[in-house]
DNA sequence: GAAAAAAAAGAACGATCGCTCGTTTTTTTC
DNA sequence: GAAAAAAACGAGCGATCGTTCTTTTTTTTC
């Protein structure tokens, strides 16, 4: 599977998030149409992250994000109730959305190499595309009120566990080393999560999704590989 | 080399940076006694990463410092120039102070998997003993000035080139794969970065300096070694 | 196409921000 | 120990923050 057999299947957007929120809130939003939720919530969405990408989410204002989105003080409250809010819901629908799509990439192997690769080539895949996303729930977790704090440290934990299952599982079968499975799933986890933390990095030389997935779990098997 | 006898040879502090500080500084600065500055200014450092860590330097505000250190914000400001500029200095100085203390570390050695082994571990342990400033240097850096915008990235690349360069010393003489060494000095980069980026994970776990800095270790060696 | 409903608008509010500056307190000097 | 220098103080400034609320505009309904 290249990058771009990845994109073109996985048709993965911010309006899953925005439906999944729509669902789930209908009393609190004040407007009542669900096409003009989708379609504002996610212009809002998009450029929170952008602004967050660009200034932290601390930084950006709510009049930045209004004139950045191009509605008004007033329409920004009918679709959230607080700033602190939008920070606490994007954590919180992003992370499902994602969380969902990784569980379902892994689906259905059972061969542990193959599993392994499949895993860490669809995580590096899919952190490209949303990468923004991505990049928001690792640095703006600071702020999160009580009821989300731990958000953050599950999903990481999630993800690292994905890993560990897949080894062990590799190892019960005879296929992998017997490696510490808790520090090399947190390797794994480190190794892919570069990817989209030092995107700078690797687009200003020129290195691939592809490129990346390949030489880590190249890395990776010459470790735990037989 | 254990963390603990790291930790008793390597008397590494904030004093260093504060007069590192203070000396290049001392036309700005409205206080005359050098002592002075430099208690002051180690509490308001030692104070702003703290604070960081917990809320963030954006969200953090200069009445919440002064209350923590016990300063007024006239005396703040005695210290510092602005808000902008105590985040840039943090940075400034603080990356010196360490760049200084990493170079120091494979000084002299010549063998290259004993100078990759020290220079991993050396690491590890400097960030363990300056978690705060390493974990500020990753997370505080979208509201630095124009002048200082490319501080972090340089500082990236400069501690991503020593592995680099380890390695393909390493190369030359016989010792080490023919690998890529752009991507593994990236990878071990972020191998070690994960160590003070989630010091949560690892101290839930009870693992410590010297366990992951062997993990890590012995982890790039089975790719690397012939 | 007029009445009703929905959505967008943006001025205004109190709180808090970074920062200043005249005053008070502490330390040093002789 | 009084005078001078250094340091600390903290109320107050204008700006900007998140948020609200009344008004205006747009869309829907019949």
């Amino acid at each position: 599977m290249t990058f771009d057999e990845f994109r073109t299947n996985r048709s993965i957007s911010v309006e899953d998030v925005c439906r999944n929120y729509y669902s789930e809130n209908k009393g609190k939003i004040k407007i009542k149409k669900e096409h003009v939720v989708i379609k504002n919530m996610s212009i809002i969405m998009n450029t929170t992250l952008k602004l967050s990408m660009r200034m932290g989410f601390d930084a950006m204002s709510l009049r930045d994000l209004s004139a950045e989105t191009g509605l008004s003080m007033g329409a920004l409250y009918s679709y959230i109730s607080s700033k602190d809010e939008l920070l606490a819901l994007l954590h919180r629908y992003g992370q499902k959305t994602i969380k969902k799509n990784l569980e379902a990439m892994v689906d259905g192997i059972t061969e542990p190499r193959k599993k392994l690769d499949t895993f860490i080539r669809s995580h590096i895949f899919l952190s490209e595309l949303l990468r923004e996303w991505f990049y928001f729930f690792f640095m703006e977790t600071k702020n999160l009120g009580k009821k989300n704090r731990l958000l953050p440290m599950e999903s990481e934990l999630m993800t690292e566990q994905m890993c560990t299952h897949i080894i062990e599982e590799g190892q019960a079968k005879g296929v992998f080393a017997d490696v510490r499975t808790d520090l090399t799933g947190a390797g794994i986890k480190a190794l892919m999560q570069d990817w989209y933390l030092k995107r700078w990095k690797y687009s200003r030389r020129g290195i691939t999704p592809d490129a990346y997935a390949d030489f880590i779990i190249g890395f990776i098997e010459k470790s735990i590989l037989l």
